[in-house]
DNA sequence: GGTCCCATGTAACAAGTTACATGATTCC
DNA sequence: GGAATCATGTAACTTGTTACATGGGACC
């Protein structure tokens, strides 16, 4: 279910090839989902079996050829469908690989588990910085929005990112001091 | 991997039930990992089978007959390579499933939106008092706590689900406002 | 008599990961 | 000549989900 629904939100937005849409759950989606190539090229089949997409061939001189796939209306009543049926429970599930570790860690060298979470107040700056500097998220993001509505949908979501990885970085400095504390 | 080392992780601070091992995947570890009740003992035959740990049956009169499982030397020693080997790109990995939703709404009813993050907002008052009063969080950790280096471990854990729910909150209370200067 | 807690699974299926496999064009 | 980008997949395997299946004892 999960994935082929962002890839039917996806494609709701503009047609698409696999390769696209593999640069778009490893780009601007990616803070929220991610997929791997194999994965994606595998749920296009599936989708396509039920009907939700259709795809067209478009043959190329200058780069190899591609296969375009578009939603269909049965896809766009699936997604609608699928949107629509939000169930909380669900929602509140959620995984956390950083969190399972550290929670689990208690003879592990604290020096190394200091390094760890600066290794990840990096990372967090960084999507940070892409996301401030508009220079990956908002062209990337422009792409998928065409009508007015959506913009609001997209500014949640962006917004939702700058929080989350400024609460995520609050988090890990707390932490480090504690650690230091300890030694 | 992951539930496979989650369960060794949570051996390594006491023996236990495949039942008890369920429980705890459902109330305090549930908000950074959760599993299915099937999943855990598969996982924990799978786990038997690479020797990393034992089960002993112990007869119950009052209560149904139970397996105990403990983790083996081979499963520490495996569990502190897990620990000790993070991938800063793998925690980087996350996936939100409020969020996908939120991105591709744009069709859906406002009002529909809104009672569902107005739901959110609830569960995670909800899981903020609980963690609060120590009703369920703080007797339950405290089973796993035997050791003073870990309270600090511990700790962090629970400063994190802290932050983490006070920014959700914060963050779907925001978007709500800006949903409702649209209507 | 009903519900809750304790207790353990199996079977079928869906989703996700890792490794492998190929090959053209463009730009430096 | 080499790297990057475009482009599409298959095979084997591991993880995770859903549905089903069972049954005793305690407590109200």
């Amino acid at each position: 279910m999960p994935l082929k629904h962002a890839i039917l939100g996806v494609l709701n937005y503009k047609e698409m090839t696999g390769y696209d849409l593999d640069r778009a759950f490893k780009s601007p989606i990616a803070f929220f989902w991610h997929a791997q190539t194999s994965q994606i090229y595998k749920e296009l089949n599936a989708l396509t079996k039920k009907n939700w997409v259709t795809s067209e061939m478009i043959y190329q001189s200058d780069k190899p050829n591609k296969k375009v796939f578009s939603i269909t209306e049965e896809g766009q009543i699936e997604l609608q469908r699928w949107l629509g049926d939000a169930n909380i429970e669900d929602l509140m599930k959620y995984k956390n690989p950083l969190l399972i570790k550290v929670f689990f860690t208690s003879n592990v060298d604290v020096d190394k588990t200091i390094r760890l979470l600066t290794q990840y107040i990096n990372e967090c700056n960084k999507t940070l910085e892409e996301m401030n500097e508009g220079i990956n998220m908002m062209p990337k993001m422009e792409e998928y929005i065409q009508r007015n509505n959506e913009a609001v949908y997209w500014g949640m979501t962006m917004t939702y990112g700058f929080m989350y990885y400024q609460n995520e970085i609050k988090w890990a400095t707390w932490c480090i001091d504690k650690l230091k504390e300890k030694i």
